[in-house]
DNA sequence: ATAAAAATTAAACAACTGTTTAATTTAAAC
DNA sequence: GTTTAAATTAAACAGTTGTTTAATTTTTAT
């Protein structure tokens, strides 16, 4: 599988990337591509092969990104409900800078069955889940956390209230009296956050 | 506006609905639509006017429905822990059953700027969060809830989970060791369906 | 400077897109 | 039974789609 992209090809999955994001994979022409990017339609044959190939290989470029940016939180020297705080900021910070690809996986490859190439992506979130689970085994033992949790939910709890917030940026902006797209963005680093490293320490901790 | 639709209309709303959830908007074409309801490509334009006002009337027609199915929690005799319990089911329920809609609704729209025609949707979260806020002051004045919580993040937290769960269902079926389809939906309704209840009485309750 | 390889182009391709037309059939009203 | 309206059809429309071709320019290697 080819990993490597020169300058011309990373150009046209940037802006592929982002009118994918915007408009989704049927809703972008390569007409549309080209012309963003300033190049011949013949261009995006020539380099990828065709259009779905060209999805394919944003999808390996995107993902070795993401690879590279697993921490492992698990090593450092804090105690369970900072280590969950932290990762949690990981977790916004990494989708916040990679909105676009995250949404064209979900979405794109939500129906279909194309797991061959969700491979990368499903490797991601094992790594991520593996760490999850020793924190948390870590915070049971200390008898901080609970121990019937179902851990493998957590991560949808996480990803998917950041999702579905940002998703309807429109309906929030306005629900909470958010003028423009930086106070919007701030609002997620800064209350979002909180709400969503609340949420998962009270499920941790919480005896009823 | 039209709110009313004869048989064969809402043959061709239902055949759409599943298909732009499938596909996408963009990626169902009116001929496939056609095909599926066993009738004249034209006749989408002869009672809609357009693919455009078929996705509005899909809209207007599946809201309405949302309409109807609100409840009022709040007037019921019970606890507030027991009203967010039944909340939460309610609102899984009704995800649950309208999967097709809201996948068109949060994606085909969630970038693009049809504010009116979103209307309808938002008059239905308004009176849900309506709801939630009462449920929670109820809590609040008895001393069994937390007094800074931010409401309006706690829909999407329940929401957002559930998506992200469904939206990736390869994934959690081979994570979950889910077999058939049965299994997965089975697993939403027990598992899933407690884990959004403990969370978000969890957050409700938890004093750090 | 010359030859070979890579990059870029405009044009053409057939298939598909949403939509409209005009003719025909079916149903309703009188 | 005749007239009028509604429903349905196949065909055509013009525009767009992804992709390929063959010619041309640019770059690289010798």
């Amino acid at each position: 599988m080819k990993t490597d992209f020169n300058e011309k090809q990373i150009q046209i999955l940037l802006i592929a990337e982002t009118l994918f994001a915007e408009n989704g994979f049927e809703g972008t022409s390569i007409r549309t591509i080209a012309k963003e990017a300033g190049i011949n339609v013949a261009m995006v044959s020539y380099y990828f092969g065709s259009k779905e190939k060209l999805l394919e290989a944003l999808i390996v470029y995107r993902t070795s990104d993401l690879k590279i940016q697993i921490e492992n939180l698990s090593v450092e020297d804090l105690d369970p409900v900072e280590k969950i705080d932290k990762m949690i900021e990981l977790y916004v910070n990494r989708i916040r800078c990679n909105k676009g690809i995250y949404r064209i996986l979900h979405f794109e490859f939500s129906t279909e069955e194309k797991e061959d190439k969700l491979k990368v992506l499903n490797e991601v979130r094992d790594k991520n889940l593996k760490s999850l689970e020793t924190i948390i085994h870590e915070g049971q033992q200390k008898g901080i956390f609970r121990k019937d949790i179902i851990i493998p939910l957590i991560p949808p709890t996480i990803m998917g209230t950041f999702f579905h917030f940002t998703m309807n940026k429109a309906y929030f902006k306005k629900l909470l009296l958010l003028e423009t797209d930086e106070q919007f963005e701030n609002y997620i680093q800064t209350k979002l956050k909180t709400h969503i490293q609340q949420t998962i320490k009270a499920l941790l901790i919480y005896e009823s």
